[in-house]
DNA sequence: ATGGCACGAGCATCGTGA
């Protein structure tokens, strides 16, 4: 299975471009973020012609977020257990569920679409939603272990959050001042490898940019971050026979300021096509 | 000190993004 993930900023801008991508790299499952658009206002027509059926979570012009599947999808939800909502002037539990996480299954694996809140500032109350709602976050996906240690799980999306200096490209990002590098985010991300989800991309690619700012001639000077990521139970993980980030897609026409990130997986059907059969 | 670019709603300009 060919498994990626694109924070597309808006489908219907670059449905195209998407769909071209999903067949050009034989993709089976491509995970979408900031769709900006409701289920209704989806291209799905593109997708079904390439052979793709797609479920959409979008409420409005803002997130959204969608999985599109050459294999059938099954037990598709729009939200994982406890998670927090947000709306201006309604920080409380009764605020309102955004559109940023879909899971499915697909092939016995559990797909995780999800677009972390950006948090906007240090100071600002949607920095602590975001560090909720990654908390939220760790702790549906530590008990979905707990519960069957042999799942193949994978949380893949646009995570806003910067994990190492090293992936940090971008002279404006500071510690102490932005969002996305600041030690409470760092250590919501890092609590998911306590829980058992390990970064799958980085032992293969330890270098690479998967966002670069529209403005300021960001991608020409490569002033790049590293925020869009697939993270994997062990059963996933001990899958992984390939990764690739497509730093190529943010050129041309009209491109997302994000890129695809792609993990190449091979649970040992053989009849997958991944990998060629081996006879002694 | 501030803007730079892009997207959607909706028709002037604003909210959002990182």
């Amino acid at each position: 299975m060919r498994l990626a993930t694109w924070n597309v900023n808006s489908i219907r801008t670059r449905v195209r471009r998407t769909v071209d991508f999903a067949v050009r790299e034989d993709i089976d499952v491509l995970a979408m973020q900031e769709i900006k658009c409701k289920p209704e206002q989806f291209p799905y027509a593109q997708f079904e012609e390439a052979g793709y059926q797609v479920e959409v979570h979008g409420l409005n012009q803002w997130n959204g977020v969608a999985i599109a599947s050459r294999l059938p999808m099954t037990d598709v939800s729009t939200a994982f257990d406890a998670m927090p909502g947000f709306a201006k002037g309604h920080e409380g539990p009764d605020a309102p569920l955004e559109a940023r996480a879909l899971g499915a299954t697909v092939d016995g694996v559990q797909i995780w679409s999800l677009y972390v809140p950006n948090g906007r500032s240090l100071e600002d109350p949607h920095y602590t939603y975001k560090l909720h709602w990654l908390e939220a976050l760790r702790q549906h996906a530590a008990s979905a272990l707990q519960k069957n240690p042999n799942l193949p799980l994978a949380l893949v999306g646009d995570f806003n959050i910067i994990p190492f200096d090293s992936d940090n490209g971008d002279p404006d990002i500071v510690e102490g001042v932005s969002t996305h590098v600041s030690p409470a985010e760092r250590q919501a991300f890092f609590a998911f490898q306590d829980a058992g989800l390990a970064d799958v991309v980085r032992p293969l690619l330890p270098e690479g940019f998967t966002y670069w700012d529209y403005q300021r001639l960001k991608f020409p000077r490569n002033e790049g971050v590293r925020i869009d990521f697939v993270l994997g139970s062990s059963p996933l993980a001990g899958a992984v026979t390939g990764a690739s980030i497509y730093r190529d897609e943010r050129k041309g026409e009209q491109p997302s300021d994000h890129v695809p990130v792609v993990v190449d997986l091979d649970f040992g059907g053989g009849d997958d096509g991944d990998m060629p059969m081996i006879f002694a």
